[in-house]
DNA sequence: TTATAAAAGCAAATTATTTGCGTTAATAGT
DNA sequence: ACTATTAACGCAAATAATTTGCTTTTATAA
């Protein structure tokens, strides 16, 4: 029931695993997600429907799974200069990433799947990226605040308003910026 | 495939209602969220499954629809005596009402069904419960940030952490409310 | 090489979901 | 008050998804 988590590259647990990954991204872009079924995915990706519900359990396991996958930073924040532009930067990426449909579904697949891990390790991503920037920043001997208050006061705020109604706008997400390399204490 | 929203009190689909959303919080309250399914709901409601299905599409509707239901506010938030007080109150209590497994729960299933409605609504009892005690607040000629400020810098926090890894601890919370209050621009 | 164990395939059994059609019950019009 | 209309429900058959026991494959280590 449980996914390994280290898999030999050219292992058959591997091949398996790459083929259900790829069938699924495939399937989510060509139709919407209720109708995207685990025989429809098996079918597409080449092994039998049982050999997925061994493996991950039920759908929402899988999408999870694979969003994970995706929502993996596949680059460092850019350098702009200062902190403050560096974050202001990367929040606004975040914000545009995270709320197009895609994004949206993405965070809500793993937020869906019971087992919490999933989730756990998208904040992780995040607040990586954030200590890239916060790093970086004070290597230059900038102050900085720290990586937690930028998680409550700026990716929270992000996340909670595209999960629960609002797309942010820039202009918010560039106040909250603001906001939070202002504060002094 | 749509729920009705004004449903006459003593009708036919509100009888149905009512029982249905009865067996699910029942079945909740007794077993793993895993376990529970639509065929065993409509036998504890004493319906026919086909008629959940008509009604709410899939479990994950229906447990959205119950969902939102028990995270609506059955009352106002109590009055400590002053704006800061009554906020601190009312978020350490919201921290701990939601991160229960049951609130947990709910927001899990608000979030997961694929209507975005019900997740906005949850937002907007958030937001009625605030805008109570900036009324209060201001009526008694004190200054109180704004409730979108309130949202991002109090609730967006708790409920991040709280869907992506930690549960809030009191001093943390605490915290939040202090900055609120705190920052003056 | 060969032994071992984990993961996959296959197919039957079970369970959930969809759907067509007849029935019931609430609502509006006379 | 009575009847026409319509939305929602029950029932049961058809379809689709999920689980499970058993066999076979394949990677790994002896």
């Amino acid at each position: 029931m449980t996914v390994k988590e280290n898999l030999r590259p050219g292992g058959r647990s591997a091949r398996v695993q790459a083929s259900v990954h790829k069938a699924v991204r495939e399937l989510m872009a060509e139709m919407s997600r209720a109708d995207v079924t685990i025989p429809l995915i098996a079918g597409k990706a080449g092994v039998t429907p049982s050999t997925i519900y061994r493996r991950w359990g039920d759908l929402q396991q899988l999408l999870a799974d694979v969003a994970v996958d995706r929502l993996r930073p596949d680059m460092q924040p850019v350098d702009a200069g200062s902190g403050k532009a560096d974050l202001q930067a990367w929040a606004e990426q975040y914000a545009e990433e995270m709320s197009s449909g895609p994004g949206r579904e993405m965070i809500r697949d793993v937020l869906a799947a019971q087992a919490g891990a999933n989730a756990c390790k998208c904040a992780e991503f995040t607040r990586q990226q954030i200590g890239v920037i916060a790093e970086r920043a004070k290597a230059r001997g900038e102050v900085f605040p720290d990586v937690e208050r930028v998680m409550d006061q700026v990716v929270a705020p992000i996340i909670y308003r595209i999960l629960f109604g609002d797309v942010p706008a820039t202009r918010r997400v560039r106040d909250l910026v603001a906001r939070v390399m202002s504060a002094t204490d």
